[in-house]
DNA sequence: CAAATCTCAGCGGCACTGAAATTT
DNA sequence: CAAATTTCAGTGACGCTGAGATTT
């Protein structure tokens, strides 16, 4: 028998081929919104945090800085989140979801979990569980924790 | 206690910050040889296949065709592949593994496999096997078998 | 003629870097 | 003054599209 193919072996590369396959089942539900994942994960974000000065919000997003700025001023110009100076510390900004955003919201999550549904629709229960906690533990713990 | 982060709940966003994770691993490792990801993927992939044209080893990696025109192009270069026209059909060039290829590759195994190790360092034997099965469940089956 | 194969030019999403402006 | 926060401009890796050239 020819050797199999040894990628199909490797966690590096499996997790790369179905971080693609995500991405592709969630982009094609967003992308009647006009938005991406990473808007998404600003306004989910907001929603656990409250309002947030960009600097954590990028944080836990494990997004950088300057890109949560561009994301940050699209959902802003669409009256989605909303922008004030921080009045105790004015080099900040807090970023607040709007009523608006939060019933978008409410819509959009629905989307992203039916993505994960059908990028999980082999795994049993159990299994979807045990692949979550595997997954978890081999992400440094800023990212899976935090 | 505040809900907690609902990425962190989601395959999508898990095996997208794994994908992260593991190409830093893949990176750094292989930026000493001036090579990347891909050029290491035709590689493996032209050992086990032997000599192949463009479009199939294509496929088995899932890399788009006109990319591997470059990747190869750039393994030529270095006189790691060769392509020779195939007498049977013009339109296809049969690539193949110069035994200087081999011979890295020999070297760039040990690396990538290094990089999975660090990746999964905190998994026993048995949770490897579990994590890499759920995957390869996950993935469409040109992707995972093949 | 149509189809297959390789090639080339270009695009869009993404993560990142480095530096500027403002404020503490 | 140094450090923190937001912002801006630019880069590079990656996957993809569409079209051309050659051959079947």
């Amino acid at each position: 028998m020819p050797p199999t193919h040894r990628l199909r072996g490797r966690v590096a590369w499996l997790v790369g081929r179905a971080s693609l396959q995500a991405q592709r089942l969630i982009q094609e539900r967003l992308a009647g919104h006009e938005l991406r994942k990473q808007h998404y994960g600003v306004l989910a974000s907001l929603a656990e945090l409250g309002p947030a000065s960009q600097g954590p919000l990028a944080d836990r997003l494990c997004l950088d800085r300057s890109d949560l700025v561009t994301f940050l001023d699209e959902l802003e110009a669409r009256g989605l989140v909303v922008r004030t100076a921080d009045p105790t510390d004015r080099r900040r900004k807090i970023v607040e979801l709007t009523p608006a955003g939060g019933r978008l919201l409410a819509g959009l999550d629905e989307l992203v979990f039916a993505a994960d549904e059908e990028l999980l629709a082999g795994l049993s229960a159990d299994e979807r569980a045990t692949l979550v906690g595997l997954l978890q533990r081999i992400l440094p713990p800023e990212t899976s924790g935090g």
